[in-house]
DNA sequence: AAAACACTGTTATTTTTATAACATTGTTCA
DNA sequence: TGAACAATGTTATAAAAATAACAGTGTTTT
């Protein structure tokens, strides 16, 4: 089965939400609930839960625990994906620690830095290595994603060595551009962007 | 003139990547340079920069600095736009010293938060406050943009609060929904999706 | 028991976004 | 000088995404 894109985002958003209500108590949850929420649309929600075969009951909407399994296989693996993090600033920091806590098959399992103050404590749950080491560590973690919260300096020759030991997909926060090969799937995500944007649309209020 | 929203987003990259080799002494630049930095098209960046009305020179591409120039009418006002900032906790401060030496038209004038350790003191050049000050200090820092990155369950209250006074954009990073009128433009970016989305696409390599 | 209702599920259409094709034009070099 | 080149600028096409329209179906109500 092939998804859009975009239809994966809204999955992840989608379980996100229904965790929350399931937490509440709530068994059933309507398309129109969800969509609101997350400032969607109900048929787009329904569209993407039709996409991935999951039918919900007529009059009730959706089972929110069957629905969120179903997320679940399409989303995740059987094992847990590994990540590592590199620069534990804040933004490293606060990466880690919002993701403690939030149950997922996805598990931040070392963190790296240059920092001596650093290195070999445990920040947020994670220990943290120095960045040199990342070779040597990289062959027992089994990690296939890296999430870069260093600074731009140094981002690139770190990601050459990422490239070098098996990561296979980046979470790129620096502000520069990676220079890596098409094999490995790589996300940038740029803040200042996200507020020139907001800042644009606040500004062009037509 | 009306522009696509991700040609929006797009800008906001390019005069990133112009700034930055601007500061190296690089005068032209071609679509294909712009393009390779971004892991977009050279198609792509000429038709984005055809759609805001600037020509380069044929041979030479681009001249950066007219480039940057006139991005800058399309994506600023001509007085700066005024941010605040609310949580100072990790994430809070790292994209407060984010904005800081960037040189946008943003502003983050102020933050808050409920930590009393924090009240009065100025994180990362900015000045905070209490939360329960919002109010009053609005009215004096003509701020129109609000980054949420507190915990989630004081989100929906404090919304509440900027609707009231005055906010007209919110980025959202806290991981609930918030509830607020249509007037007023919101974007919300949730991390746990982000990675997801990486971790998906790591894991269907097809 | 039948009609109205309020949901979901699916197909069709529209809109948005990205890509491709190609026309245009300075520049270089023989 | 003029032909080849290598870039931009623009229109046309294709692909992706969102929306709309509507069909299907349990449930409720009278």
């Amino acid at each position: 089965m092939k998804l859009p894109p975009k239809s994966i985002e809204r999955l992840s958003q989608y379980r996100r939400i229904l965790l929350n209500n399931l937490e509440k108590g709530k068994e059933y949850i309507y398309s129109h609930e969800l969509a609101s929420q997350l400032h969607f649309t109900p048929v787009q929600v329904r569209r993407d839960i039709m996409l991935i075969g999951y039918t919900g009951t007529q009059r009730k909407g959706y089972v929110i625990k069957d629905l969120i399994v179903r997320i679940g296989e399409i989303l995740d693996r059987e094992s847990n994906t590994n990540a590592i993090i590199i620069g534990m600033g804040n933004l490293g920091k606060a990466i880690t620690s919002y993701f403690n806590g939030k149950r997922t098959k996805i598990e931040i399992v070392a963190a790296f830095d240059t920092d001596e103050q650093k290195i070999n404590r445990v920040i947020s749950n994670v220990r943290c290595y120095h960045i040199s080491s990342i070779k040597e560590k990289l062959q027992n973690l089994d990690a296939s994603i890296a999430i870069m919260t260093l600074s731009p300096e140094a981002a690139q020759e770190v990601a050459d060595q990422l490239v070098l030991h098996d990561i296979k997909g980046i979470l790129n926060f620096t502000s520069i551009p990676l220079n890596i090969p098409d094999h490995i799937y790589i996300e940038d995500y740029d803040m200042v962007t996200s507020i020139e944007k907001v800042a644009y649309f606040v500004n062009h209020n037509d």
